[in-house]
DNA sequence: GTTCCTGCAAAAGCTTTGCAGAAGA
DNA sequence: TCTTCTGCAAAGCTTTTGCAGGAAC
């Protein structure tokens, strides 16, 4: 398993190599990124990040993604439908949205071993698969809710 | 191959059994969605329809779209980071989105038949499969432009 | 006649943009 | 010192809400 603070060294040491700033806002938003594997949204980082760093803006927050995103050392996530989330687990996965609790799980799945007929001749840069339903957690709840 | 008008024959039952009034508007909207089949936008709806509906606001679009995936005959696609769209293909299938021209494209993949282990205990609803890439008419383009 | 739908105007919410001052290298 | 980043304010966009008049049944 890979460790926690090996993979934000790897990414600090990616940045240097592109030539971005390592600025404390960034790095912050990478360190809670890091330390909350919850697929947050903007608005999730920002208040994580507040008490620590009271001038920060959502501004900065959004510039700091983007940067990310460029330099592929974050995914965005479109399974909401009005929030963007954010991924800092860039390998191949799926994910799973759990309708009660608003939860994302990530799941293994092997999506390049997919062969799809249709596609032959496309490009195909990524790949997605999202699904959504009710956790195991919430199906228990109910369970107990019902009794 | 299904036939067109039995398909909008066979969504217009479906509106009587479930007690949804045949406004003009919704019929329009289906009929748009039935003969278009490119996932529109909301805004492509409203643009396919203000000239023969003058009064047309896209409000109404809003509504009918939300009464429609309540009733379970349109689905909506979060392929697009800024603007939901629209499909009058309720089965399961996967989109491809090429990155150049912008269109969204079917393709038949049995999503069903992916059993994925770690979602053993999850209750999964809905299962998306999203690819992103170039078609093959952007890739002759661009083909025929480098030379 | 009663219920539900339409469409205008306004509001809400997420995200982007412009820019002056601040921080990184 | 020079370049880039931050964060405020304002704007841009999609989508939602409230409600009076109108259409469906």
């Amino acid at each position: 398993m890979r460790g926690m603070k090996a993979n934000l060294e790897y990414i600090t040491n990616k940045l240097k190599n592109k030539n971005i700033r390592l600025s404390h806002q960034r790095l912050k938003v990478l360190e809670y990124m890091d330390q909350h594997r919850i697929h947050p949204t903007v608005e999730q980082i920002y208040h994580g990040l507040r008490d620590e760093i009271p001038t920060l803006s959502k501004t900065t927050i959004y510039n700091t993604l983007k940067t990310l995103m460029e330099a592929g050392l974050v995914k965005s996530i479109a399974i909401d439908d009005n929030e963007t989330r954010y991924d800092i687990r860039t390998d191949s996965h799926g994910h799973f949205k759990c309708l009660t609790c608003e939860n994302i799980y990530d799941f293994e799945v092997n999506m390049d071993s997919i062969k799809i007929e249709d596609l032959n001749g496309f490009r195909i840069y990524a790949r997605d698969m999202y699904f959504s339903g009710i956790c195991p957690k919430c199906i228990e709840q109910k369970r107990e809710t019902d009794n």
